[in-house]
DNA sequence: TAAAAACTAGAGTGAGTACTCAGTATAAAA
DNA sequence: TTTTATACTGAGTACTCACTCTAGTTTTTA
């Protein structure tokens, strides 16, 4: 029952993040869904409805992928975990450019000032990604593996905000990430391990 | 000579930057600069001109900015350049946000697959933001400030995404860029620092 | 002082916008 | 089979958009 609304919600996600919010059309959105225009409104009472409804498909869908990830993985050490989340979050935004498209663009940001279930999914999705680099810091500092004295919340958001920084520019078609996957890397644990 | 020229620039640049380009009418432009709406279109063709003649400006203003600065200020050595231009660019995105704003809204981007005035614009300001982080660190390594084998033009990559990444966090209030300022440079410092 | 460039006011155009609503098809429940 | 709730339709509505046009006034330059 209600198969439309799912092909609308994934086609919009795909259009959203690609084209932008006020940039697709309602009717747009219809054509290639073959749906009526009416029937996008039957299942969202406004389009900015749809763009919560697909924001908390994202939401979901991180969290998910990465608490599937996390229990399925084996990691020795904190230095060890670091590297695998920056890895899986790599791979998710090869895998899900929708999902981190939708993130950076701006409008998400202007939309969370109106909404505050907006709001609270970016919240969350940005607190969960923040919270798996924090806790490698901690468990590395635990078990030795990770040496830095600088503080754990500002290291997990400097580190994050460089992994962040080379999706965004891969997604602008400005530098293709995998070709610096292996200097990341090196990059991170030089960070981590100086102790000075 | 041409006033309100340089009145509507300006004001198209906050607004823009601010508000996004498809969320500004001409109208509201016209509105807040006090002119008619014909005179904006007497100064420019289209709506889309209007952008590309403000991607100039920031273009222009980004290279002479960083022009003056570079033969103003006095590096001893590589190590010491790269905290500058570091420096400098943080200095500038909180001097002059709509720049930034401008220039991390995806529209820009789609405007540059139309037209080739705004490529152009938009790879001349990264590659003169590139070849600085990439002319510290080549330096850095004749007089010996800075140790790292990595290929120099992906370390410079990966430090710029890192800066960039915090400007785009501090541009969408997700967090605050100033009280990371020190861990930033210790960080870059232990990536340039570090030889193995 | 003449010519050229900068600017105004506002009505008007056609295409596009989000959204509505009365009606119809389709499925499961009775 | 009939009822009923749900899924879906598409023409219609009121409105906004970038952009044009005309006919004029002001300001700057030669």
């Amino acid at each position: 029952m209600a198969k439309k609304k799912e092909a609308i919600l994934k086609a919009a996600t795909v259009l959203f993040a690609q084209n932008g919010y006020t940039e697709t059309s309602v009717a747009e959105l219809a054509h290639t869904t073959h749906a009526a225009e009416g029937t996008i409104f039957y299942h969202f009472k406004t389009k900015s409805d749809l763009f919560i409804a697909i924001l908390k498909d994202v939401r979901l869908g991180i969290t998910h992928e990465f608490d599937q990830y996390m229990t399925r993985v084996q990691c020795d050490n904190g230095l060890e975990m670091m590297e695998k989340v920056i890895t899986f979050l790599l791979y998710l935004a090869g895998h899900h450019e929708e999902w981190f498209l939708l993130l950076q663009r701006h409008f998400s940001y202007e939309m969370a000032y109106e909404s505050e279930a907006c709001r609270d999914h970016l919240a969350t999705i940005y607190k969960t990604l923040l919270d798996l680099f924090e806790g490698a810091i901690i468990k590395g500092q635990q078990d030795g593996s990770i040496a830095t004295k600088l503080p754990t919340h500002k290291t997990a958001l400097l580190l994050f905000s460089m992994v962040n920084g080379l999706i965004w520019l891969n997604l602008n078609d400005l530098y293709d990430t995998s070709t610096l996957y292996e200097e990341l890397l090196v990059s991170c644990r030089r960070v981590l391990t100086t102790s000075n």
